[in-house]
RNA sequence: GGAGAAGUGGCAGAGUGGUCGAAUGCACUGGUCUUGAAAACCAGCGUACUGAGAGGUACCGGGGGUUCGAAUCCCUCCUUCUCCGCCA
């Protein structure tokens, strides 16, 4: 959520930065500034009134004390009206504290400067292309390796859940074990801290992280408890610092964890989710940091070069992408993807995407910091996944496929305990 | 799941209807003193909205109610603790 205080500010500044996005926002944005004054305004008054009533009360105690008691009881009689003005004020004052919120909820992030103008995807700015299409004698997709190797088995998945719940067996489930605890490891060497967090969160901490109230479509939900299943590690991780004040020299949080995570991809279907490509359920380590504003476009470059670390160690060739206005989140001011190319299907998979919010998130998370001036302001707060699993196992299965079997990448060897699938 | 108790500022902990946004202690910040530090002493020390400012308003687990007035009374939800039951 933009604050309103910086859209008052920089009012056209803003607009303009969210017409990269491909739409007009100017309607919103008045609408909102309009909403905050009648809000100003009712709030003042309603203010008034209870001053008043206070200052009365008080002196009905005082009357009271002094054993005025008609004194005192003709002052009640005074507070009748101020009553019924501070009743209906306080109704017209959430209900224009909720009305603001509707509409800040409707707009999104106000894209970074260096975040080029587009609508989709085809206005993403290629920023670096890293390695080479590998040359393959045989090139199986990956859904055709797994059965041919018993690595993953779709059909099963689906009588024990639903598409989109692959059983991972044999070799294929030590692939994943291996993925998981090499992520792990080298975020831990990077400086973050593991976590490992409920998977499973409540409404206010999807309300915290974006996804309430408006995506709760595309989450598992649990009425019987009111709990929903995590779309990803982010949710659970960066509500840790929902209502938290921090000390500036806390900063840089780095925090990582490793969990399933669930999404319903309602509206999906076809090629593009064929075999690993898209999943109700998979497995991903996130990486998350808290910075300082004036910190966060610095550490947004460092955990882009840190993600492609991972890609580089796995000898992956991959490309990375800055998303245009129009492709990029909702809540985000700037995001680079990391795709990596599969052999076999021929084509980009994102397997990456690593976000500045700015302080988008932690508006909602209200989640601040102590500067050294002593005043409380939004920290900013980023992430990224480092990474998911599914993609990277399908890229990795059909890149290093062979006649003698699929070669495992030399840093998974010690954590897989076998060099090649066959 | 059953029975009971409790939730107050960073922490501890007073406060059971009226000058309580809240005593006191610890912690923290600044100052005096000191070569420096400690101790002692003095001062400051929650969050948000609003206002040019003085100030005003709201917040004592969340929500609702009673009252002129609620941290204090009532209802409800949540959480924690103790005992019992069940159980990885």
């Amino acid at each position: 959520m933009l604050l309103i205080q910086n859209i008052r500010q920089e009012k056209e500044a803003i607009i303009q930065r969210l017409a990269k996005r491909g739409v007009d926002f100017s309607e919103l944005i008045n609408q909102a500034l309009e909403l905050d004054d009648s809000r100003k305004e009712i709030q003042g008054k309603l203010d008034d009134v209870l001053s008043q009533s206070n200052k009365i009360s008080k002196s009905i105690g005082q009357l009271f004390a002094q054993k005025k008691i008609e004194e005192a009881n003709e002052m009640k009689a005074k507070t009748a009206d101020l009553k019924e003005q501070s009743a209906t004020l306080g109704e017209a004052l959430k209900k224009a504290e909720n009305e603001l919120q509707d509409v800040l909820y409707q707009i999104p992030n106000s894209p970074g400067n260096p975040v080029p103008e587009g609508k989709n995807e085809e206005h993403n700015k290629t920023v670096k292309v890293v390695g080479e299409k590998p040359i393959l004698t045989q090139s199986l997709p990956h859904w055709e390796l797994c059965e041919k190797y018993n690595l993953i088995d779709f059909e099963l998945g689906v009588k024990i859940t639903g598409a989109g719940f692959p059983v991972y067996r044999g070799k294929g489930a030590r692939l994943q074990r291996a993925l998981i605890n090499w992520f792990l490891d080298k975020a831990r060497n990077a400086g973050y801290e593991e976590i490992q967090p409920p998977i499973l969160i409540n409404e206010a901490s999807g309300i915290g992280t974006g996804q309430l109230p408006d995506k709760e479509g595309q989450m598992y939900h649990m009425p019987v408890d009111n709990l929903y299943a995590i779309p990803t590690a982010e949710v659970p991780i960066t509500n840790i610092y929902r209502d938290v004040i921090l000390k500036e020299d806390d900063f840089p949080i780095k925090n990582c964890g490793y969990t399933p995570c669930f999404r319903r991809e309602a509206g999906s279907y076809g090629k593009d989710v064929r075999g690993l490509n898209r999943l109700h359920q998979f497995d991903k380590v996130e990486i998350v940091q808290l910075q300082h504003p004036e910190k966060s476009y610095e550490t947004l470059e460092e955990m882009s070069d840190y993600v492609q670390g991972l890609l580089q160690d796995l000898g992956l060739h991959y490309r990375v992408l800055l998303l245009c206005g129009g492709d990029t989140g909702f809540a985000s001011a700037m995001t680079y993807d990391m795709e990596v190319w599969s052999a076999a299907q021929e084509r980009w998979l994102e397997v990456s995407s690593v976000s500045n919010f700015e302080t988008f998130q932690a508006n909602r998370l209200k989640l601040r910091y102590k500067s050294t001036t002593g005043k409380n302001q939004l920290a900013h707060t980023l992430n990224g996944s480092a990474l998911a699993l599914p993609r990277i196992v399908a890229s990795i299965l059909e890149n290093n496929q062979t006649p003698e079997g699929i070669i495992v990448p030399e840093v998974l060897r010690p954590y897989c305990g076998f060099d090649v699938i066959d």
